[in-house]
DNA sequence: AATTTGTTTAACAAATTTGTTAGGTTTGCG
DNA sequence: CGCAAACCTAACAAATTTGTTAAACAAATT
Protein backbone atom coordinates (compact mmCIF):
# COMPACT_ATOMS: atom_id res chain seq x y z
CA UNK A 1 0.00 0.00 0.00
CA UNK A 2 1.32 3.23 -0.96
CA UNK A 3 1.85 6.18 1.94
CA UNK A 4 -1.06 8.24 0.29
CA UNK A 5 -4.18 6.53 -1.21
CA UNK A 6 -6.94 8.66 -1.77
CA UNK A 7 -9.54 5.91 -2.77
CA UNK A 8 -9.16 7.44 -6.13
CA UNK A 9 -8.33 4.66 -8.56
CA UNK A 10 -10.63 2.58 -6.73
CA UNK A 11 -13.43 4.89 -7.12
CA UNK A 12 -12.37 5.68 -10.81
CA UNK A 13 -13.18 1.77 -11.32
CA UNK A 14 -16.20 1.08 -9.66
CA UNK A 15 -17.75 4.20 -11.26
CA UNK A 16 -16.27 2.31 -14.47
CA UNK A 17 -17.97 -1.00 -13.53
CA UNK A 18 -21.22 1.17 -12.39
CA UNK A 19 -22.05 2.87 -16.16
CA UNK A 20 -20.83 -0.27 -18.34
CA UNK A 21 -22.05 -3.40 -15.99
CA UNK A 22 -24.42 -2.03 -14.00
CA UNK A 23 -26.04 1.01 -16.57
CA UNK A 24 -25.43 -0.55 -19.61
CA UNK A 25 -23.71 2.30 -21.06
CA UNK A 26 -20.95 0.59 -23.61
CA UNK A 27 -19.84 3.23 -25.37
CA UNK A 28 -19.16 5.38 -22.41
CA UNK A 29 -16.67 8.31 -22.79
CA UNK A 30 -13.75 9.07 -20.29
CA UNK A 31 -15.56 12.21 -19.46
CA UNK A 32 -18.82 10.38 -19.23
CA UNK A 33 -17.14 8.44 -16.08
CA UNK A 34 -14.78 11.13 -14.71
CA UNK A 35 -17.82 13.24 -14.24
CA UNK A 36 -19.72 10.44 -12.47
CA UNK A 37 -16.81 9.77 -10.20
CA UNK A 38 -16.66 13.34 -9.73
CA UNK A 39 -13.34 13.93 -10.65
CA UNK A 40 -10.84 15.83 -13.54
CA UNK A 41 -10.59 13.83 -16.66
CA UNK A 42 -6.98 13.90 -16.21
CA UNK A 43 -6.80 11.68 -13.06
CA UNK A 44 -8.16 8.84 -15.14
CA UNK A 45 -5.40 8.74 -17.46
CA UNK A 46 -3.02 9.77 -14.14
CA UNK A 47 -3.86 6.30 -12.51
CA UNK A 48 -4.64 4.13 -16.02
CA UNK A 49 -2.75 5.86 -18.75
CA UNK A 50 -5.39 5.92 -21.10
CA UNK A 51 -8.78 4.95 -21.80
CA UNK A 52 -7.72 1.32 -22.95
CA UNK A 53 -5.66 0.41 -20.17
CA UNK A 54 -8.83 1.64 -18.19
CA UNK A 55 -11.17 -0.95 -19.81
CA UNK A 56 -8.83 -3.43 -19.98
CA UNK A 57 -8.17 -3.13 -16.10
CA UNK A 58 -11.85 -3.49 -15.61
CA UNK A 59 -12.15 -6.34 -17.82
CA UNK A 60 -9.70 -8.39 -16.71
CA UNK A 61 -11.08 -7.72 -12.95
CA UNK A 62 -14.59 -9.06 -13.93
CA UNK A 63 -13.35 -11.76 -15.76
CA UNK A 64 -11.44 -13.02 -12.25
CA UNK A 65 -14.40 -11.85 -10.61
CA UNK A 66 -16.41 -14.18 -12.43
CA UNK A 67 -13.84 -17.15 -12.54
CA UNK A 68 -13.48 -16.62 -8.92
CA UNK A 69 -17.75 -16.80 -8.15
CA UNK A 70 -17.90 -20.11 -10.23
CA UNK A 71 -15.31 -21.74 -8.40
CA UNK A 72 -16.43 -20.31 -5.20
CA UNK A 73 -19.86 -21.67 -6.09
CA UNK A 74 -18.29 -24.89 -7.37
CA UNK A 75 -16.47 -26.15 -4.94
CA UNK A 76 -18.56 -25.68 -1.95
CA UNK A 77 -18.69 -28.96 0.05
CA UNK A 78 -22.54 -29.37 -0.50
CA UNK A 79 -24.87 -31.90 -1.36
CA UNK A 80 -25.14 -31.75 -5.42
CA UNK A 81 -28.66 -29.67 -5.39
CA UNK A 82 -27.86 -27.72 -2.54
CA UNK A 83 -24.51 -26.55 -4.04
CA UNK A 84 -26.92 -25.38 -7.22
CA UNK A 85 -28.98 -23.48 -4.75
CA UNK A 86 -26.17 -21.79 -3.61
CA UNK A 87 -25.09 -20.87 -7.06
CA UNK A 88 -28.56 -19.64 -8.27
CA UNK A 89 -28.92 -17.00 -5.21
CA UNK A 90 -25.08 -16.00 -5.91
CA UNK A 91 -25.47 -15.40 -9.10
CA UNK A 92 -28.68 -13.70 -9.13
CA UNK A 93 -27.55 -11.18 -6.66
CA UNK A 94 -24.25 -10.78 -8.67
CA UNK A 95 -26.46 -10.19 -12.21
CA UNK A 96 -28.92 -8.12 -9.89
CA UNK A 97 -25.99 -5.59 -9.15
CA UNK A 98 -23.93 -6.11 -12.59
CA UNK A 99 -26.07 -7.37 -15.59
CA UNK A 100 -24.41 -6.18 -18.20
CA UNK A 101 -20.83 -7.29 -17.22
CA UNK A 102 -21.11 -10.15 -19.66
CA UNK A 103 -22.75 -8.18 -21.91
CA UNK A 104 -19.48 -6.35 -22.40
CA UNK A 105 -17.01 -8.86 -22.20
CA UNK A 106 -18.43 -10.27 -25.25
CA UNK A 107 -18.22 -7.22 -26.62
CA UNK A 108 -15.36 -6.35 -26.07
CA UNK A 109 -14.64 -9.80 -27.21
CA UNK A 110 -15.63 -9.00 -30.21
CA UNK A 111 -14.37 -5.57 -31.20
CA UNK A 112 -10.58 -6.12 -29.17
CA UNK A 113 -10.50 -9.40 -31.70
CA UNK A 114 -9.99 -12.53 -28.77
CA UNK A 115 -7.45 -10.93 -26.38
CA UNK A 116 -6.07 -12.95 -23.93
CA UNK A 117 -7.20 -13.61 -20.31
CA UNK A 118 -5.43 -14.09 -17.29
CA UNK A 119 -5.96 -15.66 -14.22
CA UNK A 120 -9.17 -17.69 -14.98
CA UNK A 121 -9.60 -20.61 -12.89
CA UNK A 122 -10.58 -23.82 -15.66
CA UNK A 123 -10.21 -26.43 -12.70
CA UNK A 124 -13.26 -26.39 -10.75
CA UNK A 125 -15.31 -25.92 -13.75
CA UNK A 126 -14.11 -29.45 -15.38
CA UNK A 127 -14.64 -31.09 -11.25
CA UNK A 128 -17.67 -29.70 -11.39
CA UNK A 129 -18.34 -31.20 -14.84
CA UNK A 130 -17.68 -34.54 -13.59
CA UNK A 131 -19.98 -34.03 -10.71
CA UNK A 132 -22.90 -33.03 -12.92
CA UNK A 133 -21.72 -36.14 -14.95
CA UNK A 134 -21.60 -38.15 -11.66
CA UNK A 135 -25.27 -36.93 -10.90
CA UNK A 136 -26.84 -38.11 -14.25
CA UNK A 137 -25.42 -41.76 -13.32
CA UNK A 138 -27.29 -41.59 -10.53
CA UNK A 139 -30.60 -40.65 -12.31
CA UNK A 140 -31.00 -37.47 -10.60
CA UNK A 141 -30.01 -35.63 -13.97
CA UNK A 142 -31.37 -36.25 -17.14
CA UNK A 143 -28.28 -37.64 -19.25
CA UNK A 144 -26.79 -35.20 -21.38
CA UNK A 145 -23.25 -33.35 -22.15
CA UNK A 146 -22.82 -31.55 -19.21
CA UNK A 147 -21.75 -28.32 -20.63
CA UNK A 148 -25.58 -28.28 -21.88
CA UNK A 149 -26.54 -28.45 -18.07
CA UNK A 150 -24.67 -25.84 -17.53
CA UNK A 151 -25.66 -23.54 -20.87
CA UNK A 152 -29.17 -24.49 -19.40
CA UNK A 153 -28.55 -23.11 -16.03
CA UNK A 154 -26.73 -20.00 -17.04
CA UNK A 155 -29.38 -19.17 -19.23
CA UNK A 156 -32.19 -19.46 -17.21
CA UNK A 157 -30.73 -16.75 -14.52
CA UNK A 158 -28.99 -14.49 -16.64
CA UNK A 159 -30.97 -13.67 -19.87
CA UNK A 160 -34.06 -12.39 -18.55
CA UNK A 161 -31.88 -9.51 -16.62
CA UNK A 162 -29.95 -9.21 -19.34
CA UNK A 163 -33.06 -8.29 -21.50
CA UNK A 164 -35.05 -6.31 -19.38
CA UNK A 165 -35.23 -3.68 -20.93
CA UNK A 166 -36.51 -5.73 -23.75
CA UNK A 167 -39.15 -8.08 -22.06
CA UNK A 168 -40.41 -4.65 -20.43
CA UNK A 169 -41.10 -3.13 -24.04
CA UNK A 170 -43.06 -6.41 -25.12
CA UNK A 171 -44.66 -7.34 -22.01
CA UNK A 172 -45.06 -3.89 -20.78
CA UNK A 173 -43.86 -4.92 -17.10
CA UNK A 174 -42.94 -2.59 -14.61
CA UNK A 175 -39.62 -2.33 -12.31
CA UNK A 176 -41.80 -4.13 -9.30
CA UNK A 177 -43.64 -6.36 -11.15
CA UNK A 178 -40.11 -7.63 -13.05
CA UNK A 179 -38.41 -8.17 -10.30
CA UNK A 180 -41.30 -10.09 -8.69
CA UNK A 181 -40.93 -12.49 -11.29
CA UNK A 182 -37.12 -12.84 -11.24
CA UNK A 183 -37.55 -13.50 -7.27
CA UNK A 184 -40.18 -16.69 -8.23
CA UNK A 185 -37.54 -17.34 -10.85
CA UNK A 186 -34.96 -19.12 -7.64
CA UNK A 187 -37.55 -22.46 -7.18
CA UNK A 188 -38.37 -22.33 -10.65
CA UNK A 189 -34.92 -22.55 -12.32
CA UNK A 190 -34.66 -25.65 -9.98
CA UNK A 191 -37.42 -26.96 -10.98
CA UNK A 192 -36.70 -26.82 -14.85
CA UNK A 193 -33.36 -28.47 -14.55
CA UNK A 194 -34.08 -31.19 -11.83
CA UNK A 195 -37.48 -31.52 -13.49
CA UNK A 196 -39.07 -32.43 -10.13
CA UNK B 1 -39.60 2.95 -56.50
CA UNK B 2 -36.82 5.74 -57.86
CA UNK B 3 -36.07 5.57 -61.37
CA UNK B 4 -32.43 4.94 -60.37
CA UNK B 5 -32.09 2.81 -57.77
CA UNK B 6 -28.69 1.24 -57.36
CA UNK B 7 -29.27 -0.44 -54.17
CA UNK B 8 -26.62 1.31 -51.97
CA UNK B 9 -29.19 2.59 -49.29
CA UNK B 10 -30.06 -1.02 -48.91
CA UNK B 11 -26.43 -1.74 -49.23
CA UNK B 12 -25.37 -0.08 -46.31
CA UNK B 13 -28.55 -0.81 -43.73
CA UNK B 14 -26.96 -4.68 -44.72
CA UNK B 15 -23.89 -4.14 -43.93
CA UNK B 16 -24.67 -1.91 -40.72
CA UNK B 17 -26.31 -4.52 -39.48
CA UNK B 18 -23.77 -7.53 -40.51
CA UNK B 19 -21.41 -5.63 -38.55
CA UNK B 20 -23.44 -4.61 -34.91
CA UNK B 21 -25.63 -7.95 -35.01
CA UNK B 22 -23.60 -10.39 -36.52
CA UNK B 23 -19.97 -9.19 -35.48
CA UNK B 24 -21.00 -7.59 -32.14
CA UNK B 25 -19.01 -4.65 -32.85
CA UNK B 26 -21.25 -2.60 -31.44
CA UNK B 27 -19.18 1.03 -31.72
CA UNK B 28 -18.64 0.48 -35.27
CA UNK B 29 -17.75 4.16 -36.82
CA UNK B 30 -19.77 5.16 -40.12
CA UNK B 31 -15.71 4.83 -41.54
CA UNK B 32 -16.07 1.41 -40.25
CA UNK B 33 -19.21 0.69 -42.02
CA UNK B 34 -19.00 2.36 -45.04
CA UNK B 35 -15.20 0.63 -45.65
CA UNK B 36 -17.41 -2.76 -45.22
CA UNK B 37 -19.59 -1.63 -47.36
CA UNK B 38 -17.55 -0.19 -49.90
CA UNK B 39 -19.49 2.86 -50.40
CA UNK B 40 -17.43 6.95 -49.73
CA UNK B 41 -18.49 7.47 -46.20
CA UNK B 42 -20.73 10.23 -47.67
CA UNK B 43 -23.19 8.16 -49.28
CA UNK B 44 -23.79 7.02 -45.66
CA UNK B 45 -24.65 10.59 -45.10
CA UNK B 46 -26.37 10.86 -48.40
CA UNK B 47 -28.86 8.24 -47.64
CA UNK B 48 -29.44 8.47 -43.85
CA UNK B 49 -28.35 12.21 -42.84
CA UNK B 50 -26.33 11.21 -39.95
CA UNK B 51 -24.64 8.14 -37.65
CA UNK B 52 -27.69 8.63 -35.72
CA UNK B 53 -30.17 8.55 -38.25
CA UNK B 54 -28.87 5.56 -39.74
CA UNK B 55 -28.46 3.45 -36.24
CA UNK B 56 -32.21 4.23 -35.78
CA UNK B 57 -33.56 2.83 -38.75
CA UNK B 58 -31.69 -0.45 -37.99
CA UNK B 59 -32.58 -0.21 -34.90
CA UNK B 60 -36.31 0.39 -35.98
CA UNK B 61 -36.21 -2.42 -38.60
CA UNK B 62 -34.49 -5.16 -36.13
CA UNK B 63 -37.58 -4.68 -33.79
CA UNK B 64 -40.29 -4.65 -36.39
CA UNK B 65 -38.19 -7.58 -37.70
CA UNK B 66 -38.19 -9.31 -34.12
CA UNK B 67 -42.03 -8.95 -33.32
CA UNK B 68 -42.61 -9.97 -36.66
CA UNK B 69 -40.68 -13.30 -36.55
CA UNK B 70 -42.65 -13.90 -32.94
CA UNK B 71 -46.07 -13.20 -34.29
CA UNK B 72 -46.20 -15.25 -37.37
CA UNK B 73 -44.44 -17.96 -35.15
CA UNK B 74 -47.15 -17.70 -32.58
CA UNK B 75 -49.81 -17.25 -35.15
CA UNK B 76 -48.68 -20.46 -36.61
CA UNK B 77 -52.56 -22.35 -36.98
CA UNK B 78 -50.42 -25.96 -35.46
CA UNK B 79 -50.49 -28.20 -32.13
CA UNK B 80 -48.76 -26.21 -29.21
CA UNK B 81 -46.01 -28.47 -29.29
CA UNK B 82 -45.24 -28.22 -32.75
CA UNK B 83 -45.41 -24.55 -32.88
CA UNK B 84 -42.66 -24.38 -30.21
CA UNK B 85 -40.85 -26.42 -32.48
CA UNK B 86 -41.00 -24.46 -35.19
CA UNK B 87 -40.44 -21.03 -33.76
CA UNK B 88 -37.23 -22.63 -32.05
CA UNK B 89 -35.96 -23.51 -35.50
CA UNK B 90 -36.62 -19.99 -36.86
CA UNK B 91 -34.88 -18.10 -34.02
CA UNK B 92 -32.26 -20.63 -33.87
CA UNK B 93 -31.51 -19.93 -38.03
CA UNK B 94 -32.11 -16.17 -37.05
CA UNK B 95 -29.47 -15.91 -34.36
CA UNK B 96 -27.08 -17.82 -36.56
CA UNK B 97 -27.20 -14.53 -38.39
CA UNK B 98 -27.37 -12.00 -36.19
CA UNK B 99 -26.62 -13.65 -32.23
CA UNK B 100 -26.18 -9.92 -31.39
CA UNK B 101 -29.30 -8.01 -32.39
CA UNK B 102 -30.91 -8.32 -28.72
CA UNK B 103 -27.76 -7.11 -27.20
CA UNK B 104 -27.77 -4.33 -29.31
CA UNK B 105 -31.37 -3.27 -29.20
CA UNK B 106 -30.42 -3.40 -25.23
CA UNK B 107 -27.39 -1.42 -25.33
CA UNK B 108 -29.49 0.75 -27.47
CA UNK B 109 -32.30 1.51 -25.29
CA UNK B 110 -29.60 1.83 -22.40
CA UNK B 111 -28.00 4.65 -23.56
CA UNK B 112 -30.54 6.45 -25.74
CA UNK B 113 -33.01 6.24 -22.63
CA UNK B 114 -35.73 4.15 -23.61
CA UNK B 115 -37.13 5.18 -26.34
CA UNK B 116 -40.15 4.63 -28.32
CA UNK B 117 -40.54 1.47 -30.40
CA UNK B 118 -42.45 1.97 -33.72
CA UNK B 119 -44.94 -1.41 -35.12
CA UNK B 120 -44.53 -3.68 -32.80
CA UNK B 121 -47.56 -6.30 -32.43
CA UNK B 122 -48.42 -6.84 -29.09
CA UNK B 123 -51.86 -9.11 -29.88
CA UNK B 124 -50.26 -12.26 -30.97
CA UNK B 125 -47.95 -12.59 -27.65
CA UNK B 126 -51.12 -11.69 -25.46
CA UNK B 127 -52.88 -14.66 -27.37
CA UNK B 128 -50.00 -17.16 -27.35
CA UNK B 129 -49.36 -16.41 -23.50
CA UNK B 130 -53.71 -17.73 -23.32
CA UNK B 131 -52.77 -21.27 -25.22
CA UNK B 132 -49.85 -21.57 -22.61
CA UNK B 133 -52.20 -21.15 -20.14
CA UNK B 134 -54.54 -23.34 -21.36
CA UNK B 135 -51.56 -26.02 -21.65
CA UNK B 136 -50.88 -25.48 -18.23
CA UNK B 137 -54.93 -26.04 -17.52
CA UNK B 138 -54.45 -29.51 -19.91
CA UNK B 139 -51.37 -30.98 -17.76
CA UNK B 140 -48.62 -30.71 -20.77
CA UNK B 141 -47.03 -27.70 -19.03
CA UNK B 142 -46.06 -26.86 -15.33
CA UNK B 143 -48.15 -24.45 -13.60
CA UNK B 144 -46.58 -20.99 -13.70
CA UNK B 145 -46.72 -17.82 -14.68
CA UNK B 146 -46.74 -17.73 -18.82
CA UNK B 147 -44.28 -15.17 -18.98
CA UNK B 148 -41.70 -17.67 -17.35
CA UNK B 149 -42.44 -20.42 -20.36
CA UNK B 150 -41.79 -17.54 -22.76
CA UNK B 151 -38.21 -15.91 -21.01
CA UNK B 152 -37.20 -19.93 -20.60
CA UNK B 153 -37.57 -20.79 -23.98
CA UNK B 154 -35.85 -17.75 -25.13
CA UNK B 155 -33.34 -18.30 -22.88
CA UNK B 156 -32.00 -21.46 -23.64
CA UNK B 157 -32.43 -20.12 -27.12
CA UNK B 158 -30.13 -17.35 -27.01
CA UNK B 159 -28.16 -17.15 -24.27
CA UNK B 160 -25.45 -19.42 -25.36
CA UNK B 161 -25.38 -17.68 -29.12
CA UNK B 162 -24.74 -14.46 -27.22
CA UNK B 163 -22.47 -15.58 -24.86
CA UNK B 164 -20.40 -18.17 -27.20
CA UNK B 165 -17.55 -16.07 -27.38
CA UNK B 166 -16.98 -16.72 -23.39
CA UNK B 167 -17.86 -20.13 -23.27
CA UNK B 168 -15.41 -20.28 -25.88
CA UNK B 169 -13.05 -18.88 -23.03
CA UNK B 170 -13.55 -21.19 -20.54
CA UNK B 171 -14.88 -24.37 -21.70
CA UNK B 172 -12.26 -24.06 -24.55
CA UNK B 173 -14.46 -24.88 -27.52
CA UNK B 174 -13.70 -25.10 -30.94
CA UNK B 175 -16.33 -23.31 -33.74
CA UNK B 176 -17.25 -26.88 -34.75
CA UNK B 177 -17.74 -28.31 -31.02
CA UNK B 178 -19.89 -25.43 -30.34
CA UNK B 179 -22.26 -25.54 -33.64
CA UNK B 180 -22.44 -29.66 -32.91
CA UNK B 181 -23.55 -28.34 -29.26
CA UNK B 182 -26.06 -25.68 -30.93
CA UNK B 183 -27.90 -28.74 -33.01
CA UNK B 184 -28.22 -31.15 -29.88
CA UNK B 185 -29.94 -28.13 -27.96
CA UNK B 186 -32.94 -28.28 -30.50
CA UNK B 187 -34.26 -31.26 -29.08
CA UNK B 188 -32.85 -30.66 -25.78
CA UNK B 189 -35.17 -27.68 -24.89
CA UNK B 190 -38.42 -29.16 -26.06
CA UNK B 191 -37.18 -31.94 -23.71
CA UNK B 192 -36.52 -29.40 -20.81
CA UNK B 193 -39.54 -27.52 -21.35
CA UNK B 194 -41.89 -30.28 -21.64
CA UNK B 195 -40.29 -32.37 -18.65
CA UNK B 196 -41.14 -35.39 -21.12
C1' DA C 1 -26.57 16.19 -77.78
C1' DA C 2 -28.30 18.77 -74.04
C1' DT C 3 -30.67 18.67 -69.76
C1' DT C 4 -32.38 16.95 -65.76
C1' DT C 5 -32.14 14.05 -61.86
C1' DG C 6 -30.26 11.10 -58.77
C1' DT C 7 -25.93 9.28 -57.18
C1' DT C 8 -21.09 9.35 -55.66
C1' DT C 9 -16.98 11.25 -53.88
C1' DA C 10 -12.88 14.25 -52.52
C1' DA C 11 -11.90 17.88 -49.77
C1' DC C 12 -12.95 20.58 -46.18
C1' DA C 13 -14.98 21.99 -41.58
C1' DA C 14 -16.83 21.09 -37.11
C1' DA C 15 -17.42 18.47 -33.18
C1' DT C 16 -16.16 15.11 -30.05
C1' DT C 17 -13.01 12.41 -27.62
C1' DT C 18 -8.56 11.29 -26.03
C1' DG C 19 -4.01 12.33 -24.43
C1' DT C 20 -0.27 15.59 -22.44
C1' DT C 21 1.94 19.00 -19.82
C1' DA C 22 3.11 22.01 -16.47
C1' DG C 23 2.00 23.81 -12.40
C1' DG C 24 -0.68 23.77 -8.06
C1' DT C 25 -2.24 21.26 -3.90
C1' DT C 26 -2.08 18.05 -0.23
C1' DT C 27 0.08 14.81 2.84
C1' DG C 28 3.66 12.33 5.27
C1' DC C 29 8.03 12.71 7.38
C1' DG C 30 12.79 13.99 8.73
C1' DC D 1 9.51 24.10 9.01
C1' DG D 2 11.04 22.29 4.59
C1' DC D 3 10.80 19.28 1.12
C1' DA D 4 9.74 15.21 -1.31
C1' DA D 5 6.31 12.32 -3.14
C1' DA D 6 1.93 11.44 -4.55
C1' DC D 7 -2.17 13.51 -6.12
C1' DC D 8 -5.07 16.59 -8.77
C1' DT D 9 -6.43 19.90 -12.29
C1' DA D 10 -6.72 23.63 -15.97
C1' DA D 11 -5.25 24.45 -20.26
C1' DC D 12 -3.60 22.93 -24.29
C1' DA D 13 -2.64 19.63 -28.22
C1' DA D 14 -3.59 15.68 -30.97
C1' DA D 15 -6.40 12.31 -32.79
C1' DT D 16 -10.60 10.51 -34.10
C1' DT D 17 -15.14 10.81 -35.69
C1' DT D 18 -18.94 13.09 -37.72
C1' DG D 19 -21.06 16.27 -40.84
C1' DT D 20 -21.05 19.47 -45.16
C1' DT D 21 -20.24 21.15 -49.64
C1' DA D 22 -19.28 21.55 -54.20
C1' DA D 23 -18.16 19.29 -58.04
C1' DA D 24 -17.93 15.03 -60.85
C1' DC D 25 -20.33 11.26 -62.78
C1' DA D 26 -23.98 8.29 -64.83
C1' DA D 27 -28.29 7.19 -66.57
C1' DA D 28 -32.72 8.44 -68.26
C1' DT D 29 -35.55 11.93 -70.75
C1' DT D 30 -36.47 15.50 -73.91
Amino acid sequence: MPSKDTGTEQLIKETAKRILFAEGRLHATTQDIADAAGVNRAALHYYFRSRDQLIDTVFQEAMQALSQRLATAMKSPQPFREKIQELIEVFLIDMGTYPYQETFMVTQLNTVGHQLIEHIQIDPVKSFMAEIEQEMVNGTLEPMNPIHFLMNLFSLLSYPLIMAPLYGQFFGLSESAFKELMNERKGLIIRVLFKS
